[in-house]
This record gives C-alpha cells, sequence and structure tokens, in this order.
DNA sequence: GCGCGGCATGGAACCGGTTCCATGACGAAC
DNA sequence: GTTCGTCATGGAACCGGTTCCATGCCGCGC
C-alpha cells in the first residue's frame, strides 16, 4: 500500500539525513539554513509527500490558528455581508475562521462559554450581541482575545456606527422632501424576548428611533405617538404594524423603518392597501441589504461587509500584539436615495434633497449624544 | 497573580493525589473509576478551573474535532440557509465549523488544497462547488471525508436536488394557467467565467433550462429560440434579459428565470417597462430564497437549508465510520404559487392550477434521464 | 492458606510538531 | 598556531492530552 502512515517530520528528517530541528527550520523559513540542506529537506519532503500537522504545529506553537466568529440569526440579511465580510480578512490572514450561529440565549450562551476554553480560538468576534458581564469576565481570564461588532462591549475593541445619527439623517431626508407626517416602523425589547429571538435589532432600533424623534423635534415637526409603531421583528410584523398607520384618519406621508427588512414588510402593507409608493407614501429603511437594491428602497447605508472586515482586522492587530486604540471605530452612514421615495405630494421642499442624496449630513451627524468618528 | 499559568492535567493529578490517566478518565467519563476517586478528581478540577486543551485532546485522539463547509459567494442569498442548516447539525454533533468562502477559482483551489492537509478537518462539505479530477483524488489520498451537496461528485455523497424535473415542474405549472409563449431567463457558463465568476448556479441553470424545453416539448407548446435568454449571473444582467424578452413584438406572457435573484431581475424590467405582474405577465422563479416570499415570487422551492442539514449529517455518519449509501440523496422540489403568476389574459385553462399548486406533480417527476429519489 | 481473576490506578510512551541549548566546524584575528 | 566568535546542526525537552501496560490490592474459590 503506498501511503501505510502518513510521514511526519522525524521521517522527513531521517529521509534527508539531517535533525528534526533543521526541517522545521526549512519548512519555517528560517534564516540558518545551508542552501544544499535546505534543497535535500525540501527533495526529502516532496519525496515522501509530506505535510505537516495542523494541530501539532499549534500544540507546539501554544495557540490555534483559528479564530471564531458568533452571528445572531445567520439567516438574516444584513448579518451574512458582515460575515463574509471579516471571513474575507480572516482567509488573507491565514486564520481558519469557525462560525458560531445563534439563534437563542441557550446557544450563545454554550458558545461563548465553550470559546472561552483552553486553546480552542486565538480569538474571537461577536457580531450584534451583548455579553453579560460574566461572559465578558470569563473571556478576560481566560485570556481569549475580543473584538465585537455592531456592539458596545466596555473593554473591548468594537466597531460600530451612530445608529443616533442614522435616524436622524433618514427622517432629514424625508423632512427635506418636505414631509411632516413621518411615520416609525420598528421593534421592541419585549416582543422580541417573548419571541425567543435574541436582542439583534433591538438595541439599534431603539437608537434609531431617538434619531428619528430628534430630527423631527430639531425640525419642529408633527411628534405624535401614534405614527410611532413598534413589534417583533420581521417583515410580517412590519406589515401589519405599517398596515395600522396606514389605516389611520390622517396617514403619515413617510414611513421610516428601523431595517429594510422591516421596510419591506412597510412596502407590502401599502401594496395590499392599495397605496402607491412614492406617490403616495415615502418609505425609508435602514442598511442597505442586497434586497433593497433590487426593491428599489430608499436607505440608509451601512458599511455592512466593511465592519465585519474591519472587526476582522481589528482582531488581528490584538492578536499580533498591537494595542488597539481607540476602542471604539465609528464606520459612517450613507443616505441611499432611490425610488421608494419622493416629495410629499403638493408639497414645496425637496430642495435640499440633492444635497442630503448622496453624503451624510455632517450637521446632522454632529448632534447628540454619540461622537460621529471616522474610521479608526 | 490568581492564573500565573493555566492548570494542565497534571496539575490536577497532583492536587488530587492521582495519576494522569486517572483524572483523563474522569474527564472523559471513563467506567473504571471509584466513585470517591470520581469526587476528588472532579473537586480538584473546578478549584483550579481547569480546561482540557482544545489542542492537546486532538492531537492526542489524532484528529481534529472540526469539519470545513466550503462555500461559493456567501452573500447569494440560496447558499445562506443551506450554510446555516450543516451549522446548526454540526454544531449539535459537537463540531466547530470552519467556513471558507470562494470568491474566485483560485480561492477555491486554495482552501482545498489546504484542506487536505494533515489534521486540518476531520471532514469537508463542499457546496455548489465542482472539484477537479486532482482535487478529488487528493482528498481520497489524504483519507478526508468529503461529501458534497448541490453537486455531484464521482464516489463521494451528495445531496441534490432534481433541477431537470423542477425546470419540468415550473414550466408545466405556467402552463397549466393557460401560457403558450413562456420565455426563459438564465445564465451561460461562459458569461459566468469571463466575469470570474465560478461555476454556482450554472450547471443547474442549464439543467433547469432542459426541463423547461422537456415540458414544452410534453405540451406541444411553441419553442421559440428566441424566448431563450442567458447571460451573466445577476438580477441586473437578469433584468435586461427579460428586458429584451418584453421589447419582443409578440412578448411571452410568462417567463421562467432560473433562480429567484434572476426573477427578481425580471420583475424589476417588468416594473421598469410598465408591465403588470402577474396581470400582463406571470413570473416563475426557483429556489424559494427569503426575499421571494416577500416580494409575492412564484417559485419552486428547494429545500435550500435542510440540504445543508443532511449534507453535514451524512458527513457525520461517515466520521463515524458508518457507510453512506445510496451516495446519492435527492430532495423534492415544490411548487409555490404566490402572486407573481396568474391564468393567462382572455385565456381558458387554469384547472389544474389548484393541483399543482401544492404539490410536485409526480408524473412530471418521472420523466428524463434523473433518478427522482426520496430521501435517504 | 494459596492461587488466580478483576478492578482501580500510576505512569511511560505517544501524538507531531517547535524551540532552545550544546556541539562541532570553520574562519578571522592576534 | 591558538583562541574566540559565528554559523549550521542535532537532538532533547516541551506543548497537554490519551492510551496502554504493568502493578498492587482485593476477594473469591478450592
Amino acid at each position: 500500500m503506498p501511503p501505510p502512515r502518513p510521514a511526519r517530520i522525524a521521517d522527513v528528517a531521517a529521509a534527508a539525513g539531517v535533525g528534526v530541528g533543521t526541517v522545521s527550520r526549512v519548512i519555517n523559513g528560517a534564516a540558518n539554513v545551508r542552501e544544499s540542506t535546505r534543497a535535500t529537506v525540501q527533495q526529502a519532503i516532496e519525496r515522501l509527500g509530506y505535510r505537516p500537522s495542523h494541530l501539532a504545529v499549534a500544540l507546539s506553537r501554544g495557540t490555534p490558528r483559528a479564530v471564531a466568529i458568533v452571528v445572531p440569526h445567520l439567516t438574516s440579511p444584513s448579518v451574512v455581508p458582515r460575515l463574509a465580510g471579516a471571513l474575507a480578512v480572516l482567509s488573507e490572514q491565514g486564520y481558519d475562521s469557525v462560525v458560531c450561529n445563534v439563534d437563542t440565549p441557550a446557544q450563545r450562551d454554550h458558545h461563548l462559554a465553550a470559546l472561552t476554553g483552553r486553546h480552542r480560538a486565538a480569538g474571537v468576534i461577536v457580531v450584534s450581541l451583548r455579553l453579560s458581564a460574566a461572559q465578558a469576565e470569563l473571556f478576560r481570564r481566560s485570556g481569549t482575545p475580543l473584538v465585537a461588532i455592531d456592539m458596545v462591549i466596555p473593554g473591548v475593541p468594537h466597531t460600530v456606527t451612530d445608529d443616533v445619527a442614522g435616524g436622524r439623517m433618514a427622517t432629514g431626508y424625508l423632512l427635506s422632501l418636505g414631509h411632516r407626517k413621518i411615520g416609525f416602523v420598528g421593534d421592541t425589547m419585549r416582543g422580541a424576548a417573548a419571541a425567543g429571538r435574541l436582542l439583534l435589532g433591538f438595541a439599534s432600533s431603539q437608537r434609531r428611533l431617538a434619531g428619528y424623534r430628534q430630527a423631527l423635534v430639531a425640525a419642529g415637526a408633527d411628534q405624535d405617538p401614534a405614527l410611532v409603531r413598534r413589534g417583533p421583528h420581521g417583515p410580517a410584523n412590519a406589515e401589519a404594524l405599517a398596515a395600522g398607520l396606514l389605516a389611520l384618519p390622517d396617514p403619515p406621508t413617510a414611513i421610516f423603518a428601523a431595517s429594510d427588512r422591516q421596510a419591506i414588510g412597510v412596502l407590502a402593507a401599502a401594496d395590499r392597501g392599495g397605496v402607491k409608493v412614492p406617490g403616495e407614501l415615502s418609505v425609508m429603511g435602514f442598511d442597505d441589504i442586497e434586497s433593497a437594491a433590487l426593491m428599489g428602497l430608499s436607505t440608509i447605508r451601512q458599511q455592512l461587509w466593511e465592519s465585519g472586515a474591519e472587526g476582522a482586522r481589528r482582531l488581528c492587530a490584538v492578536l499580533r500584539g498591537d494595542r488597539v486604540v481607540p476602542l471604539r471605530q465609528q464606520l459612517s452612514l450613507e443616505v441611499v436615495p432611490r425610488s421608494s421615495t419622493a416629495p410629499v405630494p403638493g408639497g414645496r421642499a425637496a430642495r435640499a434633497a440633492g444635497h442630503l442624496a448622496t453624503t451624510s449630513d455632517s450637521a446632522l451627524t454632529g448632534i447628540g449624544p454619540q461622537d460621529a468618528g471616522g474610521h479608526q
């Protein structure tokens, strides 16, 4: 039988007539090896078809060459680009990426506990997941480097966006089109928890709502509590919420949904109710997931792919031993006008629309409790 | 400092006053350990906060507890559910899942070569990716178990669907609604390769086209080559292709797109051209991705999540040492009628629509070169 | 009372690398 | 010619578990 037993480093050493240390140096490209020796060893490696054991290397070096990424609700469209961005960077840096998908709190706790185990992962990236103090402490004590994406964890490098500013931008854009009665559709914590879903999106929904309110206040526009509808996450629920808004005696002329998925539910409600978009109703989403472009949905673009890539880059920096400062990294947002928004029927305004369309309004961005930083 | 050095098994043994072998037995729940000893060791483990080294365990046992999943174009909506299904099963079975996203042939080759390395992965799942003979041979020789999803690889367990039958079902459904001029929009290999994209979707597009043709022949319907349009993958391209169909002097009353993403492009073209769906044009997709439901797109449902889960289950079976027979596992398809299809305007027919709507037509399924098997 | 089987146990060998230290050869400087 | 430094090299120790084998103790049967 040709491959009775895979060759190990000692076999190569014997075949090349050298010591194991020399073979190791050749493999790792160490400097102090005579050229002729290197060639001899190289030949022996090829002749025996030798491949180093990934496990043995990792064990000797004392650290696995794999990082784990914990994501909630993998099927949710906004997390996929984040994951893809992280995978691209990690792959390029030579790391294996262990992906942990999490749909329930139990799964989250299970994976987080497991990942703090010894020699489990060189580092961990968590996406959109809140950690309990105990869990964060577990990471600290186990010495497993941690970075967060779309979630603030004290003492941990995190890559986020300013959702409050985003809420202001979306609402400000609608205001600039002349809309004054602007509805909001988003999700609640309570409903989300009751449905067994994690807090994915909740925190951001809450902050985007805050931005919505700030923009309305700043513009002196109508702030009718009846125009704010919140319920469990998901397009189907959003559709029901939007239907409620459209059934009002004096319905809004525009709706800002806290996410593109929910905005798609709003579009469905409009379609079902015979309300023309954007003729009678403007709809604004958030995230700029792939479907948004396909459906012509106006939205706030969030750098999803880039957020994953940046998180991964920062983790790699930590793994190299670099200090990552500042901990907070904030990616910018951008208004993306498409065909779901239009000036309010019969209204004036729409003067600043062209301006707002292609860049984030720095004046608006500057308002509020959160800093509006750039990259790094 | 409290944690100067993580405890290892020898420390536990010393603390408990036993040998390392005994500690190992306690950890792994071996039978021959006196109860009092077990308790002592257990206490020592907890007192020292001992956690076994994942790497050392894997190295000793001779196999990593991780499997790799190679997927093309992670951002493509149809692969995400497949991945999620596989992750769910693997996680439940206690495996780490290393995800390799592949966007170019070079990346594919790189990952496949790496994964055959020694102690790299306990097994590998490839999704929608063709392997060269050399690559398949590499897996065989390296002894790395391999299973395929949505791709036939000789000698390797694979979980697939009958795309030809699916093409027949989609076209047959449109025929049952009375449509006779039915267009096809799909992708080509040439265009895909030119764009640097992999063969993702191409092979299935080709087979779905074959089913389309079979159904037309069987129904004695119009088979105009001008109604078949193929180009690079992606909704934007599909939109252009569909626009071409709609601009024909005698345009089709229905279009079958080889995938939901392309169908969404068709919908966009209809929208842009002022063609009412389903009033003037019926549109049929394939896959049943999440967006399809949101947009009311009629489609052929493929069990995407389940395909990933089944592939993972079969890999686990191989890893347990079970023989997996037969190699081919075929998942069923289903017509999902939504609001993008309607009886042809002014037509009779639509008699069998209700029937076809909820179940695959077994008569149609039986035709053609491929077997129509069930699960397992 | 003695021999034997079985069970709990200790510990060495092993998984397959990396790394550090000791060694020997060689050239340069004195 | 001798000594010292440098460089290539061999090989043992180590990473942290699992596993197998030898050992000792015990109880049982004769």
